[in-house]
DNA sequence: AATTAGCACTCTAAGAGTAAGAGTGCTAAT
DNA sequence: ATTAGCACTCTTACTCTTAGAGTGCTAATT
């Protein structure tokens, strides 16, 4: 037999072992596959190749007389070169659309309801991080007197997606001249990057010197705490309840270390973080060990971002066990993406016809 | 021996039994209350004594040659005459009130972190319920454009807490217009309770027909929408993973149970709000079968409401074993939810004194 | 040269049997 | 009323055994 057949017998008993165990989270043996998979030769040539793909490191054997089951560098070798992938039912689609449809046009609403759905069309843990605020651009600011001592600022972004901070002003501002700083604000720092929002302050302060003094240092004030609009985030998590029910998670153990960390909503955002960085790909997969937080090692993550407009806003995904359904999930979370960055960019942008006011 | 002393010593192997099965979460024997409670009396006589108790349903052997545990009538009736309540200790007192005091003086930052704090201190699953919104009063109200179909409403109540509303109005209503819009709100509203602004604005509207009917009836349009202000509530939730480690919970079944409801915010929202019902006690205790909701039947919820002033605005609470601390827990509880209201109280009515403007 | 049948070998998982020990209930003695 | 003493029960841990699933190797076959 040539090299080229037995290689892509090779790839196809490797194939067809990945497939079985996905599904039945066994050790697969040679006469199994023979069952499921009609191929003319015997089980003792497919304990042959079996034995190749071990030597290869696709997968390994639990104990010595037992069937196999992939390895991290299996699965890996598996996604990029032999799985095809499984695009949703037209049934799918229309049922996620509907559930965005059923929601309000709240952005929070949008992205909130994003995990649970998700971890309920997967069977897995679903994962959103929402973050990039400070890039968005002013819409709209306001202030408000809460008591005497403390001041809200509300900030609208583009997106539509508001944050209040409390501000402690050095001495208090009738509310009066609160609406006038907010006011000038709007009129002057409209459709600015938040994070832009003090130099450019700054800058317009600098050039109008006549400005009343005053205003000039309560609006400074105001933009003045260290952490306003810094690397803000949101995450949600929804389907812990799905992880319980995974075989491989029986063990409580195991059990508590994926938890430790979904929990955690920090180490929730750097894993998302860490696992976007730009490449040809939209979705991205870590398998068990390539990902480096030991708590989620028997584990695989499913990611893609989202976006506004061409602009990455948040980065959405799956946790489960490394045994996933990796041909079903990676479609459903690209279409996820897809579905999620189209709503928030027609929500923002709205249509381009010039709006006909009524008055 | 006369019936109060053979009383009085009944309670106290009760209570010495619970105790112990609190600590060591195992079937209590004879031998081992006599070894732990030097009392001169024989295991043949505590033995004769548990009998007695097993009569009264306050305590069961789970097979025939094994020691004691409590029942949940058993619980009760320690809870409610035996138990004496352990003040928290100074360095806790101190350690809540830093923790609290090391955020933002925000509303929902404060009432976010409190789960968390519930449970590092308990060791068991946190729990928190906001609720209450639609009976604060308006303290402000602005209406931004967010696309030419989508006008926000943003509301703020005296406590500084913020919601927002997408609202589709049937015309584009412009810029300007708006602006007269929230200022009219913003100058007839003023501390009315949410859920009577939809009441007032239609009585005020109609004393004044001279008003802009256009106006008018924009103004309507925006309070529109049935659920606007309507059964809003938040609910958080920490430290599952106290309640993976918990022994009686290694059966993962129970634990699919428990994270059920743990992760169906509804669920849990419905089960704090059953758990408040006034009475004399600040904190409830809802122990196993006494809780309706039979996927937390095995564990015992521990709840207390937090005010604003004298408006209850939210319960925080416990959830884990009918084997908790609640000597403990009890007084924990208590304590926060008085931290708590202290907290939001203060940061609304601020300090009475005149305020003195800066301008 | 590749494939396969056949078989010995290994290891797991489940079940049965056993023994130790913890705990009780009862009885008779104190 | 209390307690010592003892028989009895039940759990738990351990060992032993066995069935069966699966492999690797060798020799035979194509």
């Amino acid at each position: 037999m040539d090299v080229n057949t037995s290689n892509k017998r090779r790839n196809e008993i490797l194939k067809t072992l990945i497939c079985l165990y996905i599904q039945d989270v066994k050790p697969i043996s040679s006469k199994f596959i023979k069952q499921k998979y009609n191929l003319p030769i015997s089980t003792a040539t497919i304990r042959n190749i079996m034995h190749e793909l071990e030597e290869m490191n696709y997968i390994v054997q639990p104990h010595i007389s037992s069937g196999r089951i992939p390895t991290d560098k299996g699965y890996r070798y598996y996604i990029d070169s032999l799985m095809e992938e499984e695009d949703l039912t037209p049934y799918q689609k229309q049922k996620l659309k509907n559930e965005y449809q059923a929601l309000s046009k709240k952005v929070e609403d949008v992205i909130n309801k994003t995990a649970e759905i998700l971890s309920c069309m997967s069977y897995e843990a679903g994962i959103n991080l929402f973050f990039n605020f400070k890039e968005s651009l002013l819409k709209h600011i306001d202030l408000v007197n809460i008591t005497h001592e403390r001041t809200l600022l509300i900030v609208v972004t583009d997106s539509g997606l508001i944050r209040n901070y409390v501000i402690e002003l050095s001495k208090p501002v009738a509310d009066s001249k609160l609406r006038e700083i907010s006011n000038f604000l709007n009129i002057n720092l409209q459709n600015i990057p938040l994070f832009k929002i003090k130099i450019e302050l700054n800058k317009y302060l600098k050039e109008r010197e006549n400005l009343s003094i005053n205003l000039a240092k309560k609006t400074l004030e105001i933009f003045d705490s260290d952490d306003i609009f810094e690397d803000e985030y949101e995450i949600y998590q929804d389907g812990i309840n799905y992880i319980l029910k995974k075989p491989e998670f029986k063990d409580i153990d195991k059990l508590k270390c994926i938890l430790d960390v979904l929990e955690d909503k920090d180490a929730m955002a750097e894993i998302l973080r860490d696992s976007f960085e730009p490449s040809l790909k939209r979705v991205k997969v870590l398998i068990g060990r390539e990902n480096k937080y030991k708590n989620i090692q028997e584990c695989s993550l499913v990611t893609s971002n989202y976006r506004i407009g061409d602009r990455t806003v948040g980065i959405l995904g799956l946790l489960g066990p490394t045994r996933m359904a990796y041909s079903k999930l990676l479609p459903l979370v690209e279409y996820m993406s897809e579905v999620l960055s189209e709503i928030l960019t027609e929500d923002i942008l709205g249509d381009n016809e010039e709006a006909k006011y009524d008055d």
